[in-house]
DNA sequence: GCGATATGAATGAACG
DNA sequence: CGTTCATTCATATCGC
């Protein structure tokens, strides 16, 4: 993904004037948060309860839903899967043809036919190799964000069994690096 | 057609290197190729696998990329649907039909499951916390609207029983201290 | 030199 | 989850 220089701005501090905007953008602290989660924790799938959770967190840099950072990692796994999928080289047989209708171009005048129309007909290389053999989720139990005072706990009652050995305090100190994702990547 | 707070890109001090195109630009050919593809052989909905081949084809007209094809077509359809759009104010005069009365019975079938692929069904403020069975009963209710789910993700349809759900609890320690001022996330 | 337009690029939202 | 739609941002080009 290369984003250059593009980055919507929102406001600087409350936005949304309500009936004009209909869509949510993540303000600069919010899409440093999530990113840090994704790129640097390898966090991509988020149980709704950290959904809710990282939702909660955000809230304090800008108006934003639960249904957001839904499509905010649904949307980036698909367009990075998107992306490796189509910078993978396959062996095309080549049926494809282009030169159909070629206005006095060179030479070459042969209109086959496109197989369109067949979507994903030919598997030319059928090798899908989906290495999706993840065990997402394996990801020990990630630490978001301290509690700091929100009382997020209060009604979303995670069935803390309290069995687990980590959850009272050992609150481990993920220090995110201030890695701004957002100029890091050129083209 | 109104832009919001329309920011212009501010180099913070690093420049784009001249040179390096910045932004790709179909040559005559290429561009022949493609308007054939998707006008005269109605060619508008290219896989991946075939965006490659057609790239892979257009390369000897010019330096491309795969994403240079995938948006020229996106581009292309996007704006035609656009267009039509626009077009649909016709001031045709006269024959102002108002099929009011029409009891719309107002079912809000939607499914609202928002399991996000787990089995959780937690209801943060009560507000959604439906979870049936998969029996759905093929409701032809035309979508006026394509759903406005501008409340709370109340149709977020995931339905995504692939993860066979895990432990389904997963604490939310949160820590990740990130001093956010400064925030220095433009680019 | 600007303003309007065309279009490449990005991404939030939604569909199947 | 992969794909498609819709909206917006960003920029090159044209016209005045």
């Amino acid at each position: 993904m290369e984003q250059q220089t593009q980055q919507q701005i929102e406001d600087g501090g409350n936005n949304q004037a309500a009936g004009t905007n209909n869509r949510w953008a993540p303000t600069p602290p919010q899409l440093r948060i999530l990113k840090g989660l994704y790129y640097d924790k390898g966090f991509k799938y988020p149980t709704p309860e950290q959904i809710q959770e990282i939702c909660l967190h955000l809230k304090q840099y800008g108006q934003i839903e639960d249904k957001n950072v839904f499509f905010w990692f649904q949307n980036l796994k698909a367009r990075e899967r998107q992306k490796l999928k189509e910078f993978r080289n396959v062996p095309v047989g080549g049926s494809l043809d282009l030169n159909f209708g070629s206005t006095g171009s060179t030479s070459n005048d042969r209109s086959i036919d496109l197989n369109f129309g067949s979507r994903v007909g030919y598997g030319v290389d059928g090798s899908i190799m989906e290495q999706r053999g993840e065990y997402h989720q394996e990801i020990e139990t990630l630490p978001l964000f301290p509690m700091h005072g929100d009382d997020i706990f209060g009604n979303i009652k995670t069935t803390s069994e309290g069995g687990s050995g980590y959850g009272g305090d050992s609150r481990i100190s993920l220090e995110l690096s201030l890695n701004s994702y957002g100029d890091a990547d050129m083209v």
